[in-house]
DNA sequence: CCGGGGATTATCT
DNA sequence: GATAATCCCCGGC
């Protein structure tokens, strides 16, 4: 059974368990095309305000990273590359800009959607592996920046799958080599011989 | 198997 | 004008 997560979950102030936590969650996007979803199988956590690797390090605020300032519970979307559309989970309270960039799923419902957003013949590890391209597959863009996560459009739920402790692996984050020794922290969780992780070495 | 480089454009300086 | 929380393809071994 599909439960949404309550805001508690999200307005929690340790941004690194509500990586780990959301871990084996189901990332849901109900759009025009129909209903699309996956289970979490990799995500990182960003630091706000001490994390190099945060766009909203120091307090960095500007009209893209805006909605990392939200409460916890809302999304945060934003363009990378300049065709990327990166989907992160704002937690901790309003002002405080932590959040949680999810960087893989394995698909669940709504495939032969994803084929057409993506434009793939049929479903393989690369349809909702890396945060590109979960984002392309899931529909999620910009425009649904800012939205809290219990809407119907773009929701986090619980079915019930409980990732072992021992299933879940830590590494350092992927992409970040420009955060100097911030790079090294190990802030990223994935779920353990899931061939959707993305499978560059930590 | 691995490293290099091109794609493509919003965003910030 | 430079950069970017990426992805894909290609060539070399």
């Amino acid at each position: 059974m599909m439960k949404k997560l309550t805001l508690d979950f999200y307005t929690r102030k340790d941004v690194i368990q509500i990586a780990r936590d959301l871990i084996g969650k189901i990332l849901v996007t109900h759009l025009p095309e129909g209903i699309t979803s996956g289970r979490i199988v990799e995500t990182e956590a960003y630091m706000g305000l001490t994390d190099r690797a945060s766009h909203s390090f120091g307090g960095r605020r500007t009209a893209r990273n805006e909605h990392m300032y939200a409460s916890g519970g809302s999304s945060y979307v934003y363009i990378c590359y300049g065709m990327h559309q990166m989907f992160n989970v704002v937690t901790n309270e309003k002002d405080v800009p932590d959040a949680v960039l999810v960087r893989a799923l394995e698909p669940l419902e709504g495939v032969e959607i994803m084929l057409k957003r993506t434009g793939k013949k049929k479903l393989d590890y690369t349809l909702t592996r890396g945060p590109g391209n979960l984002g392309k597959a899931l529909g999620i863009h910009k425009g649904l920046s800012g939205l809290d996560l219990r809407d119907e459009r773009l929701f986090i739920a619980d079915d019930g799958f409980n990732a072992k402790p021992e299933d879940i692996v830590v590494t350092k984050r992927i992409g970040v080599e420009p955060a100097g020794k911030d790079a090294l922290l190990p802030y990223r969780f994935i779920l353990r011989n899931n061939k959707y992780v993305s499978a560059r070495k930590s």
